[in-house]
DNA sequence: TATGAATGAGCCTTCATTCAT
DNA sequence: AATGAATGAAGGCTCATTCAT
């Protein structure tokens, strides 16, 4: 076994290299990014990058890959804050919508690659496996704990993950082309509440009364 | 007085380069989709196609111009069809969402160049002003008539078009990495219009009681 | 033989391309004019302009032509002043000098088109013609009338043509690109003038004294 | 220490470029010489000439730069040979308009890409500096030397320079299209000596009395 | 492990030319 | 006599990729 520690440098290189590419993508987009571009991004020559990654396209996948696994890390802090469910559960959302507002490089990394993935199969795979391990993790930090909170839905738990990703990415979508003005956006934010409250029937729970 | 139909040839010639576009980008995406490619999807010599258009970037545009142009007019027609008022909010909602789902060329063109729109400034002033439009044919078809449907929402009727039109979106995007199994497709769609209806309140109508 | 005034209108839309022609390439040069500039120039279409001239090449050729008559007769009128011997020949000086540094539209373009006749013979024979008509006229305007000035040269009047207007061409091509100081300007005439007058030798003249 | 010689490979390839472009313009012209045809002339490939040069236009400068050297170190070559200041003035004389007879690759090129500069600043700027340097040698060569050979002129010796270099330019141009039969060229040659020498003014000379 | 040099395919664009009208 | 439409051949340039060092 390796010595703790004792990464090759390649590997500390190759880091770098996602990186770079990361903030080359998030700046030109994938259409307008060459190697040279991450390679530069990177402090590095074109042929080292070629060194680590065999092609472009699996420079690419790994981008992908990588953003998926921040953007997943993120949503998990965003998660893990404790607090009363009900509490929780607002403030989740409301962490939620904010990591999707401010655009962050990852994040429009991964919008760009999913037009990409549109066309290419490899990266649908990717993307397909990172959607389901998103609703995972809301399916864990919400619906599971549904019962116990005694609360019951009027709609199946397991579609509230697709359904609330799904909007929130659809929202935020719109929100960079076309962002509404502050008081509309809190309303939308308060109208999300509503709603995902109207979902919830709270039991009449015994031992709090 | 011109006979009807008989544009002038080059209008012909247009049109045609447009729909070719449309189908080249819809098939290999903006990353992959030369002038060439379009031009032979057109049946004309590159030369044409920049008879027609100054430059790629140009007719980019006017594709994406295209694509919204016949994307409002589809979701129209969905719009259009009669009923209940009931019935008819249910039906346009479930005709919005399958316009989304069937992934049309058009709609797969408008997913790339929003993408692309995300790095080119020019994209995103015909993205705003389409998703402007869209919002605008929403609050037509549903929330000017809420009053005088005696229906009243919980929350304020101008945030409607966007929060619906983003949850669609949204969901359309994460259906087509990651298609839900049909049956929770059904429940997708039982939970928007529980949803939907949560925000309804339907005001005592003596008329009727 | 045709009436007075009814040229064909195709000879007056030739003129109208050739002069256009001679604007276009006197502003960006021969390299940079395309056809559809010198169409535009012309206010014409590009299928007209090959409507009177069968290529590009030929109507370069005609252009030159073109030139070199405007030129000649410019200069024509520098000799056709009258004037006491003397001062005829220094002002005929001063104002070939002058055609040069005012670099007209016509003198801009045979420049040009005497780049491109370094490498297409066609070119090299009418300008090689344009030569020898140039030196025809100095020869007309001072050579011939020396003896009957009674004025003797120390170098062979033949060769005077050659020199005056090859001295006269380079100083031009200079001050273009390097234009001295209006003091050395003046100077470089003054210098001019001594050497024109260096290399007669007036006769004694019975009748005048 | 690196050997002599052993300059970086990639300086090596570009003076190869550098060198197959004076050849391929020198025989083509600016306006028919392309990147390929300079490449091919080098024996690289078209990627390798924009590797070494950012675009068509750089190369072009920096060919104008070099055939400006190559043609300035000829010229010193004439100048310093040794002799007698009277010998020596008239075989430099001889020499600078031999070196312009022969129109050898480099001379040619200057002369098409002084047309070019008709139109684009850049190549002025080069030009105009190179016309300084030429004149400056000219100046170092006769100018600064004429009062310790004991000879005042009838005109100001700073406008010498100017005259000479534009005379001998002119000459070559009118030269090229339109040779002289020999004899009128050495008649020429002679009339440029009479002239010279007729702006000169040799001092009594004591130590030659 | 990394680089500099080079390649070659392909891209967007320009342009002289042709031709039906 | 003139035009608008279209073509096809380059042209300049970019870029992923390869390879000797």
């Amino acid at each position: 076994m390796r010595a703790r520690g004792s990464y090759k440098k390649s590997e500390v290189s190759r880091q770098q290299v996602l990186e770079a590419a990361v903030r080359a993508l998030s700046e030109r987009g994938y259409a307008r990014t060459s190697v040279s571009d991450i390679a530069s991004a990177a402090g590095m020559s074109k042929g080292a990058v070629h060194y680590h990654f065999e092609s472009k396209d699996e420079l690419i996948e790994q981008v992908l890959q990588h953003c998926a696994d921040v953007m997943r890390e993120r949503v998990r802090d965003a998660w893990d804050a404790p607090g009363e469910p009900h509490e929780r559960i607002l403030r989740a959302l409301s962490e939620m919508r904010a990591t999707r507002k401010d655009a962050g490089p990852e994040l429009r990394v991964l919008a760009d690659l999913m037009a990409q993935g549109l066309h290419e199969p490899k990266l649908q795979l990717t993307l397909r496996t990172m959607f389901e391990a998103n609703r995972q993790q809301v399916a864990e930090g919400i619906v599971e704990s549904l019962p116990q909170l005694g609360i019951r839905t009027k709609i199946p738990p397991r579609v509230i993950p697709r359904l609330l990703l799904g909007a929130l990415d659809g929202l935020a979508l719109h929100d960079f082309f076309d962002p509404p003005p502050p008081e509309d956006d809190e309303e939308v934010m308060r109208a999300l509440e509503v709603i995902v409250f109207s979902l919830f029937e709270v039991e009449r729970d015994p031992s709090r009364s």
